[in-house]
DNA sequence: AAACAAATGTAGCAATGGCTACGGATGATG
DNA sequence: CATCATCCGTAGCCATTGCTACATTTGTTT
């Protein structure tokens, strides 16, 4: 009973900020398509998109605009710096190359939607460039 | 200016709770695979595991008691409840095929390692169903 | 301009997961 | 059996993400 324990190779990378810069990715991920769906973004369409209270979103769109992710003045709509649109755009690009590879591999598209969301969060970039690969087959 | 926002699919089931429940699966394997590995599994033993301090797994400890998937004393190891193994057995195989599919795409094994911890959460019964089926090709 | 509805903001609470600092329990070892 | 190192629990702090309830701002509509 004397072995030491071996930790986890990296993971486990303190879930807490982990989870932090998920959120941020999620929100400009959100934001970019909000505007691109329909011209601006409020707080309250992102509060519908993430099914959340409007209180929750108003507060980390104030933690992402300190961060410079965001620009956001009171009452008026929510945008993106460059910064945030560069996050925003690699999210995309990810989440979407994650969507592609579940489908091409025969998951179903309602599956794949829910599971790419969570996914492209733990996807290294090593993996996703095997994921493209694969794709091009 | 007027377009309803779509609410997504389903996905983005409230980041807290979904977040607990990655926890309990988390720390349910780990005490599993730690009593398999050297007899038993202590607080910090899971602190090491996790590179935590020994006051943050006590307290999830305590909280995985109350919901009955683990069975800890004070002082003493933590073993699991009957929920508790069949949660953990679960996750293990969730994270194995996980991690055999992304060696068997093309991962290197040290990346596929750390991706299958952060994506065995996300992955749908269906997902999971297609990398059994891709590996048995 | 007044009045109302809708959108945001603020106050304040809870749960979760981090931490340090400190003190008590356990088990080896002298 | 006394001592000491290791293990573990408790107190108490912070950040994040949920919430409800209430206040304020904005913009429309009389």
């Amino acid at each position: 009973m004397k072995d030491k324990v071996k930790a986890r190779s990296v993971p486990f990378s303190q879930t807490r900020s982990r989870h932090a810069s998920e959120t941020a990715e999620d929100y400009v991920e959100a934001v970019m398509e909000l505007i691109e769906e329909k011209g601006e973004c409020r707080v309250l369409d992102l509060a519908r998109y993430f099914n959340v209270s409007h209180v929750t979103v108003s507060r980390i769109v104030k933690r992402l605009h300190d961060e410079k992710l965001l620009i956001s003045s009171p009452y008026k709509p929510v945008r993106l710096t460059d910064t945030g649109a560069k996050l925003a755009k690699r999210a995309k690009e990810r989440h979407a190359i994650v969507l592609e590879f579940l489908i091409a591999l025969g998951v179903d598209k309602a599956n794949a939607e829910i599971d790419s969301e969570g996914i492209e969060h733990y996807v290294s970039s090593k993996t996703l460039n095997v994921m493209k690969k694969f794709l091009k087959l």
